[in-house]
DNA sequence: TGATTATATGGCAATATACTCACATATTAC
DNA sequence: GTAATATGTGAGTATATTGCCATATAATCA
């Protein structure tokens, strides 16, 4: 791979990171991840006015990591790749990590 | 799950997909899948100044995702948690569905 | 000891992001 | 047509991130 894709690789790598990398827009994918969902509901469920939800859920669409179809007056968000919640495993091997690196420090003292 | 818990466990998933969700950290990663790396040479095969490389290597420490033990002069990081690597094979998957959406528009025209 | 090398960090300016409020748009029902 | 509802967007402010430079720290070697 050339330098410049490769380059342009890590810029959409960083791209779909960066759209997973704040709470609220984790907690819509958790949200999601049951099924699809209108904003209205989404914006109750993570707790956060409407308008804010609307523009995280954009960050995501533009990412490409959700899709969205209108059901009258709503719009129905849904995940597009779930291929996403892997990542979240990882996640929580990452955090399994850190738990055990705490407890070899606490027996060591 | 309790929501606090579920909120704390949200902020941790965001921190460390925020970790990744740098050019220049993708870049890192990827530099590390073959194994771990100097600061001098991450630098070097980022691109970019060792002081920036140094903080961007800070962040992904911090979020867990990244290791790294002292060897005389130099700082050896590695990645500690391969299945980071995971994730970038579903970025692939989101990309690939973009290139399948863009032709699908193609043809309709 | 002092010189050299590798890395980390404080300070600063530029830029990007997040949130809120008000308003615009679009769809439905009457 | 108007009213009501759901969503999106512009503007402004607050905050965070990034990159660069200078400098600090730490390890090695003469």
């Amino acid at each position: 791979m050339s330098d410049e894709n490769k380059h342009l690789r890590y810029e959409r790598q960083a791209e779909i990171a960066k759209a997973i990398g704040h709470p609220l827009r984790v907690a819509i994918i958790d949200f999601l991840k049951d099924g699809e969902q209108c904003v209205c509901d989404i914006a109750q469920h993570a707790g956060s006015e409407r308008s804010n939800i609307s523009r995280h859920l954009s960050v995501m669409v533009r990412a490409g990591i959700l899709g969205y179809r209108k059901e009258g007056l709503k719009v129905i968000y849904k995940l597009k790749t779930p291929c996403i919640l892997d990542f979240f495993s990882c996640v929580a091997v990452v955090i399994k990590q850190q738990v055990k690196e705490s407890e070899k420090l606490l027996k060591s003292m």
